[in-house]
DNA sequence: TACCAACTACCACCAAGGAGGTAGCGGTGA
DNA sequence: TCACCGCTACCTCCTTGGTGGTAGTTGGTA
């Protein structure tokens, strides 16, 4: 930790010109300050775990270990630094796998400096920072996910056999299926044979996988 | 539309005091344009297919036909206005429903005056807005998707079993999956019985499921 | 060393699933 | 009326799946 309030930070990148960028930048603000560098994640990790910084600036792509993997290793490890995710990718997929990996924020690299700066703040007092142009663009994220809806359109069961089909996909045998619709087991394995055939699928399993996925789909869970 | 670099908006909020105090503030600002007040999802529909404004104010929680629902509506009909929901509710399911519903904005009304009309305008430019508390949520949502792994970590399945739970949920049979890993169908067998044992399960099926609903929380989608 | 867990293999046995066929019944539409 | 479709039922034949048990190999740990 570090003395009063100001907080300490190490870096870990493999570009050194961009390291002495950040190291500029942090200089010029009084309540940070950058206690080390690190040119890879192995070294990274190393470093975190002997100086415990309040901050981890982390290069999302870097040679060797990478960003993600790094973050990853960090996080299993006892040091309670946030870290900060700080790259060039806006790509949406490492922006949300880098949250899910549990990274503490996301900027970019060209960001307005006094805007990054003013993220540290926010982030060495616990919170979730993301630049502006990434919330949109998780907004957005958001979106795409519900805009699949309207498919094949269950390829034309039958009342009955989509019935059936939504019974296989809880995982019920054709004997239960029998039994909660009171009908003979004889007749669910037909129904079960014209479902397979109308999906063009090879067993009862293949059915209820496309089944929970179809239904995922919809009904966005 | 509107003249210029200004733009119309509607409010639709059935508390009249709301309303004027989202008349009052927009009157502040000389490039918005109030044109019309709602106090209902259906009125708000009418007039905006009406006037067809850039902006739409929408709020969350409105008896009769509530926001979502009118969002849905809106945006199923031809208008092209932008639509904000505004609301007192910071939950992360209004959220994130709201932004799968097609809300091209998510804002409180505790934000500053000043701040929502910063955000207004960059909405009216075709951003997703969101305020800045909700940017923190959502980013918190997202770990918390990421953080169910640690569910009951898969119930210590050995290496050898997830591979063939893996198998199974994408429909294989044990002959094939027995050709694939190289192994014999009766070893196969040996390790789906043991998977069943551990996750207490009845049948393949049932595996194959649970697998897919698993595997479909952890990796987004 | 002895022990344990994981992986492999084989066996026999029975339950479940799927393919093929035939057929009766009720409703709908030409 | 006839033809068609969906739903039901029953049949045979064969494959697949799941349970029980025994047992050999490897690698790591007390």
């Amino acid at each position: 930790m570090s003395p009063e309030n100001s907080y300490s930070l190490i870096v870990i990148d493999d570009h050194p010109l961009f390291r002495k960028g950040v190291a500029d930048l942090i200089s010029m603000d009084s309540e940070l300050i950058l206690i080390g560098e690190a040119a890879s994640g192995v070294e990274g990790i190393a470093l975190a775990t002997e100086l415990n910084p309040d901050l981890i600036l982390l290069d999302l792509n870097m040679k060797g270990m990478d960003g993600i993997e790094t973050l990853k290793k960090l996080k299993e490890s006892n040091i309670d630094s946030r870290v900060i995710m700080l790259t060039v990718s806006d790509d949406e997929d490492d922006v949300v796998t880098a949250l899910r990996s549990g990274a503490d924020g996301y900027l970019l690299k060209d960001m307005e400096p006094e805007d990054t700066l003013k993220c540290l703040h926010q982030a060495s007092q616990g919170r979730i920072v993301l630049c502006e142009k990434l919330t949109e663009l998780l907004a957005y994220a958001l979106r795409e996910e519900a805009a699949h809806p309207a498919d094949l359109d269950q390829a034309s069961l039958t009342d009955r056999e989509e019935e059936i089909l939504e019974l296989i996909s809880q995982g019920l045998s054709n004997k239960v299926i029998a039994r909660e619709l009171d009908i003979t087991e004889g007749t669910v394995k037909v129904h079960v044979k014209h479902i397979l055939k109308k999906l063009n699928l090879r067993s009862r399993v293949e059915a209820a996988i496309w089944a929970v996925k179809e239904g995922d789909r919809r009904h966005h869970h």
